[in-house]
DNA sequence: TCTATCATGTAACCAGTTACATGATTTT
DNA sequence: AAAATCATGTAACTGGTTACATGATAGA
């Protein structure tokens, strides 16, 4: 019976991370979430940010400490994080840190289905893939690269360097995948099924 | 200005894609799912498979046929895949295999934020990690080996060698991360940083 | 025959996204 | 000073999940 988290967005564990150092309201969350890079690895929207915060305050885990008001801007409620938010933080991190969590890449699915393709046609779409993986690759390693010459320490690169390391195996992947669509055995029992509906 | 798919559901392509192949009504769906193993790689229950259909029979993808009952049991309806769902199915897949997705593993979050836990439980964590993830790798491998003998294609099991590969990466990346994390000098800058505040 | 489980679906609730609102600043 | 964009948030809609319902069959 393992009790699930009350707000189980992973956008809330980051708004957690934050105000674990120090109080701030959403919108100031909004600005560092992007301004970190966090947001590539989030789904991040204002929207849902502010509906997390809200969702997190429920549960207790973090507190309206005071609203300002600067000019005539809106209203901003500046939020801090309670005794239970820390230990619900660090539970959380530690938990996706050490389980591997079911995940549901898309391409998977897209898999399961290439044999309704025509092998010859998922051979080219597979080269087309191949190729944007290629320029992914390329532009997160500049990113890495510009950051860490710019003095970022390396564990603030390690997410990016995981992706790095997904894509590049995928890589591998497709090479062997197509290898094996372009097996004469193959195109002909996958015509022998499939050719008549075509 | 790319419309968005109408039932982006990664579960209404499957659905597409059996109903390409003959009507069926949507607990029968199910219990294919299921017995084809591909609920492993999609969020799937029945409640959203039934939301699914309709979202689909609304968006004019599917129609259903008839409505059947068998003895006292609730009606059955029976949906066939339309000339536009079909157009759907194959445009939805062919862009899923040749376009990379944006995707967002939870991992990466967790690893954006592995510098606020100390460098000695990290590793134990990530240590912790790299032996559930053997586990993974035992039993997928299990798996396509006996489905292989059983006389499954390899086409039918490419998702799961997909899996493998990308599990089998993620060991690797594992093991460099820890040794980065065992760095003296990485310690040293971590209590300095952080050091104070446990 | 009682209980458990299967077969099949509906309904109520909650999370997340898209669209809207509105005053302040900056640019032309 | 008009137009564009920034700063900040709310509201309305829709998708997805959890919980509930109910007769049928099978096992003890």
């Amino acid at each position: 019976m393992e009790r699930r988290r009350k707000v189980p967005n992973p956008l809330a564990l980051v708004v957690l991370a934050w105000l674990s150092m120090q109080p701030l309201h959403p919108y100031e969350l909004g600005r560092r979430l992007q301004g970190s890079g966090q947001d590539r690895h989030i789904k991040y929207t204002r929207s849902s940010l502010y509906m997390v915060v809200e969702q997190l305050a429920k549960a207790g885990f973090i507190a309206a400490r005071e609203t300002v008001r600067e000019g005539q801007r809106p209203e901003r409620t500046v939020y801090e994080i309670t005794g239970s938010g820390r230990d619900e933080f660090y539970e959380w991190l530690r938990e996706l840190v050490a389980q591997p969590r079911e995940e549901y890449p898309q391409f998977a699915v897209a898999l399961s289905l290439l044999s309704l393709l025509a092998p010859r046609e998922a051979v080219d779409l597979l080269q087309k893939r191949h190729t944007a993986l290629t320029v992914k690759i390329q532009e997160t390693r500049k990113l890495v690269q510009e950051a860490a010459d710019s003095g970022v320490r390396w564990i603030f690169l390690v997410e990016e360097r995981y992706a790095l390391a997904m894509l590049e195996a995928e890589l591998v992947f497709l090479t062997e995948l197509t290898g094996s669509l372009g097996d004469p055995d193959y195109i002909k029992s996958w015509q022998e099924t499939f050719g008549s509906l075509t």
